[in-house]
DNA sequence: TTGAAAGCGCTAACAA
DNA sequence: TTGTTAGCGCTTTCAA
């Protein structure tokens, strides 16, 4: 029943070539090494009838190359990654690359393992949402050439490339709108972890707020907590110890919805009561009721981007050690939950 | 800079062994191939100094096998097959297996290019979520012994095992919850495509109407509409038409999130005039107001029951053309949306 | 204009 | 108990 597949060797034979005919032939090099036309065409044919795909492993072996580029995020279930996945890979099969898909759960050693293992596949290029700890495993792949793009944090002490948003700018532009609405308690929750990211959105914040002559207030969740439905406790304790709070701002997308989730249990009037916003878009936030205010993250940009410079270093691998740092602008969505609203006493 | 990695060969050269004898020892069958103690003993020690990682390319080759599976989903960014993408991804990893996921976009022909594409790269096996019409790349990767698992939809004409849900149960209890409730003009809204499992939905619901003296109501959205803000005209226009309705029952997730989206744009009142209930559950649906009933899919049993599979073919090769129909059971989670309610005039 | 052959790094049958 | 060696299927240099 197992059909073994014909080789490069088994159609030479057939055809009364050698391999390297056809091996010139199916890479398109028959011009180019002045092999004639006929045979081109006679070879040609050969592989269509038969339908023939080359053994991939072999030629990966030969070349040292895969035409494989790894995404690796902190959890790829999560909306915003898993968007930023399809997009790459879209633009990655259009250029005959493949995406290996990866989650390292922000865990540092898993990450590391993950790196190890997909350089002995082979494989092409990396692009990493980077845990903390990870330079000396990254510094390694780009010392032996192997392309990497940092996505959503950036590390400055490393010679790569990265995308990321302007959090600074975004924390900035959504406390201001609170306080444009009338807010002037507004909270900010955000989780412990110390990514460069969660720090820029702290200080676009703290600029905001400082500049209004308003007082911050800052409630830090543990990481192992933000996904758990113990952050409800935490939420809760925070909320009912600052009754003077009229408006909070989430730091993640999960934070939002599990501050969503935590509030109506506690009490239905609180969401409408609040002013709320977020950053991170997701479907969820226009459809809720209100629905909710947010600094949405470029996706579709995002991902070119990301793609457009990992192709650019697969070229040409002279320039892998750049560090540029392409940082996008997002957009702020207002919406229901940050409207100019009447005091409702809880 | 680029410091070659080391070989078997150089290894067995610096410590004037074969090739063999560190090939025998990294395989861990020095025991089996009675290399003495001593030996094993010395190769290991300067594996572990030079931290040497074979080429699993060249391995692949050789063994013709890669130690990868691709999962193969509508939709990787979709919220119920990422999850499962991550319950898969760990068993896999604990098992010394890598997973490879894509999406097929429910495009036969994507799916098609899909499978050719990772069959050149010498994958061990596929976990799918079959489009219509890719029954022949099936047949052809199990008759070349490649195991192949189908997952959410059956196909009934092959020779493979599959892991779907009991849809048909679930559809059914969902349509007599929201006749317990005291709904009886409750209409069905789903898309157009010639699935197995929808239709299965269809008819749990068509059973339940009926058996209660009911008259069904369907809605059926084309497939390209059903992501897109198009549907948002096919339901109001529905609704429009049929102001008797008193409860919709979604057929997928993502039907009831932009049904959601677009009754709340609709009229506010709408949502909770309504009775509401849809198949798959997502934290979004448990966070609404009013939280929506939905019939939540086994997930992480589902992944479990997957790879149990998967890794038994893998193993046993013999036992592949099996052909055994898993299918789990749902759980009806009732939240506040079908809840019995005062009619409100629209 | 085409072909022979080396070799990518590994495994495993066969020799010794 | 250990080593020699033939490939896996492909690319590419060098030779013809």
């Amino acid at each position: 029943m197992k059909k073994k597949r014909p080789s490069l060797k088994d159609i030479a034979e057939v055809l009364q070539v050698s391999t390297t005919t056809v091996s010139f032939v199916l890479n398109g090099k028959g011009e180019e090494k002045k092999i004639s036309k006929q045979l081109i065409a006679r070879v040609e044919n050969y592989l269509k009838e038969i339908n023939y795909k080359p053994n991939l492993v072999a030629r990966s072996l030969r070349t040292g190359s895969s035409r494989v580029i790894v995404f690796m995020v902190e959890d790829i279930s999560n909306y915003f990654f898993s968007k930023i996945g399809r997009i790459i890979e879209d633009i990655a099969y259009t250029n005959d690359y493949r995406v290996l898909f990866c989650s390292t759960e922000n865990d540092t050693k898993r990450a590391q393992d993950l790196i190890q293992l997909f350089q002995e596949r082979q494989v092409d290029g990396f692009i990493i949402v980077p845990p903390t700890g990870i330079e000396t495993e990254i510094q390694n792949l780009i010392e032996n050439d192997i392309p990497v793009v940092l996505f959503d944090r950036k590390i400055d002490t490393l010679d790569v490339d990265s995308v990321t948003l302007n959090n600074y700018e975004g924390a900035t532009q959504i406390t201001e709108h609170l306080i444009e609405e009338g807010y002037n308690n507004i909270a900010f929750i955000t989780i412990d972890l110390d990514l460069i990211q969660m720090d820029d959105r702290r200080k676009g914040y703290l600029f905001a707020m400082e500049e209004n002559n308003l007082k911050p207030n800052i409630l830090e969740i543990p990481y192992e907590m933000a996904n758990a439905d113990k952050c409800n406790v935490a939420i809760s304790q925070f909320l009912s110890d600052n009754p003077q709070i009229d408006s909070i701002f989430f730091a993640t997308n999960y934070l939002a919805q599990n501050g969503l989730k935590t509030m109506s249990r506690l009490d239905d009037k609180l969401i409408k009561a609040l002013g709320l916003a977020c950053f991170d878009d997701n479907i969820f936030f226009e459809m809720y009721s209100p629905s909710i205010t947010t600094f949405a993250q470029p996706i579709e940009q995002m991902g070119a981007q990301l793609m457009k410079i990992m192709l650019g270093h697969l070229e040409d691998k002279e320039k892998i050690k750049t560090k540029k740092a392409h940082i996008l602008e997002g957009k702020l969505i207002k919406r229901e939950s940050s409207l100019r609203r009447e005091t409702i006493k809880l």
